[in-house]
DNA sequence: ATCATTTAATTAATAAAACTACGAAAGTCC
DNA sequence: GGACTTTCGTAGTTTTATTAATTAAATGAT
């Protein structure tokens, strides 16, 4: 990417709205405090998002943050617009459809306002799929969004927005979901692969941590590393993958057409497997691995399978210099023993554990903020647009 | 990192130098059109380079790349400055120093012009390691360098400039070298990670391969990451150390404090011993391994090594959406087959493989490469100083 | 109640860096 | 030798951020 003054602009923009993600409410004085920019530069900044409603005035809030003070004229707060929906964040579930209206600040909370279930049966999935959008359409208030975000699990080509590989939603590979909801609502239409708005949606919480590897556990595993407050973005459409490294000595057939991958242990359902091989005359149902596992702790199949999931990890944590590992899903819903194990196993396999701490918290899955952040990211702030800036010049040259 | 005009300039310059780097040979005109931006631009910063001795004219060289024309005027050719040595390189191994006077640019073959052998058993280590290095400082052409880069092995804070453990020169951990450096050349010293350096010599050499992990096996077993031409930062000082992830079943203590960490496999003296054990009549030596090799291809014991290393790999590929590997080392030093063998292992486990080409390839060290690289990117252009930024607003309102 | 103090926000002038446009230089091709 | 093509440098413009100075709005002391 070439800076010229016309680009860094934007940077700075970008800087500006991440850091108020960050404190949430701040002012324009405090904003340049943070970001080590002028105090003109930052309400010049400010003053232009007031006018796109990106941010909004804030009318009682005090100052938070460590600079509180009292002294002075009091600074104007500021806040990501909250007012009124800006996205419309859409979860590809396997079996469900989930929609939510979102502002651009504060959705700490899960609350998903419309959902449909799948007809997998249809003849033409994708086309039934795209009229109960519509249906949903109806309902909604707003008609007009600064652009819609879908959420897919699976693998993933974000910038072609296609999805390459979805072992238990197949039918979407062949469907292009992102021009059928183009056809619904007239607003760009970005797709994210799910751990990575997981991991969006945990660092909006908890701005102060930027570096972990989220692990999400559920029909599939996979994860989704956040780098210097960044995703790790990645030259190919794959990434966070750990759950298809194999296990040496596992020989389960994976969904994604290899032998032996951690996710045949660790899913839900390749755990009720293990679990009825355990225990074969017990229903093999969460409710009763649940119940086995409060009882008898962690036994010795669920052991070696988190334990090669860990070395995964671990292998992941060493060679990206991670110490935090965030744990979604269904491993969070087990008894505490279970990720308590879990951590140990991660921790004698992380190098960093000999000279330092190695976490590993759970959390809820965070989707909505996470796709907000996408959406603030990619559409508010487009940010790096190398064609345009090369092509000026370079590509005009080329065709002649 | 916050951007204003001052800063950007610097930018550009990096970015210019580093494709000047890529192509070897480029003139003004070749590396606007290049990098995307106007001839005057490139203009200016090639003449400032040019004053600054960091580039040279040269005479008899014709465009080459693609858009090689033989109409029109005929652009100046320039290069990175070959004529002298900018940086001293110094490459501490276990048991010898290795020094090379290297220009900045045009380092392919690894030619060391000094070198000594370390006294273990002297008293204070660290004191005799500095007399030796005054008495090659007599023997150098060059007095003055741009700058001193130190590789060593182990962990590493670059950053402070301190090497916190190194398994096999420990020595080196309580000594301030850089500091010992400083007193004998009045020069700026850095400190590399040895296999980081490894990576970054790769890249000069294969410059359009921008994304890689490069994996070292020596007398310890490390790697480091390329990721969009530069290498992986990390948050701790610790990144790329797959050679210290637990092989599960695997009970020898490694020199790292754990036990079973692929590097006492695969370090030549852990091929050693599993050589030993498998063969007990044999004597281990390497050449005998190698001819063991070269006759009966690769044997389980060492087959499971080299799976168990794969899956180390493999998962850090797919965490980071990585497709290429490349082999430094002894093991480049057996049989072809254990290569082939690997790789394999490699792509067996590596989840782009089901969608596409993962490569593995062997490749010579290429230190001094490597420590050019390190040279150029960390004291020519300063990258980045967020502290210059944000001190000069943040501090000064703090301190107030 | 008034005034000094402190912090916030705005305005004006300056500096840095990149761009476009134009023209001179230095070759090739006919 | 002249037409053509490409390179390189100069001049003037634009964008952006900075510093310095000014205005605004609160607290606290006399």
């Amino acid at each position: 990417m070439i800076f010229h003054p016309a680009r860094i602009g934007l940077l700075n923009k970008r800087a500006l709205i991440r850091q108020l993600r960050k404190d949430g409410v701040a002012s324009r004085a405090g904003l340049a405090r943070a970001l080590g920019m002028s105090q003109p530069t930052a309400g010049k900044i400010v003053d232009e998002l007031l006018t796109q409603e990106i941010l909004e005035e804030v009318e009682g809030a005090e100052a938070n943050g460590d600079h509180a003070t009292r002294l002075g004229r009091p600074g104007r707060q500021l806040q990501l617009n909250r007012s009124q929906p800006s996205f419309l964040g859409i979860q590809l579930g396997v079996s469900e459809t989930r929609l939510a209206e979102l502002p651009l600040g504060a959705c700490d909370e899960n609350d998903w306002h419309f959902s449909f279930h799948h007809d997998a049966a249809a003849a033409n999935p994708a086309a039934a799929w795209e009229k109960q959008l519509r249906n949903v359409a109806k309902q909604l208030r707003s008609r007009k969004f600064l652009g819609v975000v879908l959420s897919v699990p699976g693998i993933v080509d974000e910038s072609a927005r296609r999805i390459l590989f979805s072992p238990n939603i197949h039918w979407s590979e062949s469907a292009d979901l992102c021009a059928a909801i183009g056809k619904v609502w007239d607003a760009p239409v970005l797709l994210v692969q799910e751990e990575r708005a997981l991991a969006l949606g945990y660092l909006t919480l908890h701005p102060d941590q930027e570096d972990f590897l989220l692990a999400d556990f559920g029909e599939g595993v996979g994860g989704a590393v956040i780098f210097g407050g960044k995703p790790l973005m990645h030259p190919l459409p794959i990434s966070g993958e750990f759950g298809h490294t194999p296990v040496l000595g596992n020989h389960r057939r994976c969904g994604c057409g290899a032998v032996g991958c951690v996710e045949t242990l660790l899913s839900t359902s390749g755990l009720l497997k293990s679990f009825a091989a355990a225990h074969p005359r017990q229903t093999a149902s969460w409710a009763a691995l649940q119940k086995q596992l409060a009882e008898n702790g962690v036994e010795p199949w669920l052991a070696q399978s988190l334990d090669a999931a860990a070395v995964a990890l671990a292998a992941a944590l060493n060679v990206l210099g991670l110490r935090r590992v965030v744990v979604t899903g269904n491993l969070t819903d087990l008894p505490p023993t279970v990720l308590e194990y879990f951590s140990g196993a991660i921790r004698g396999g992380a190098m960093w554990a000999r000279f330092g701490e190695v976490e590993c918290v759970s959390a809820p899955r965070n989707r909505t903020a996470g796709l907000v952040a996408v959406g603030i990211d990619r559409l508010i702030l487009p940010e790096a647009e190398p064609k345009l800036s090369r092509g000026k010049n370079a590509a005009t040259k080329l065709v002649k």
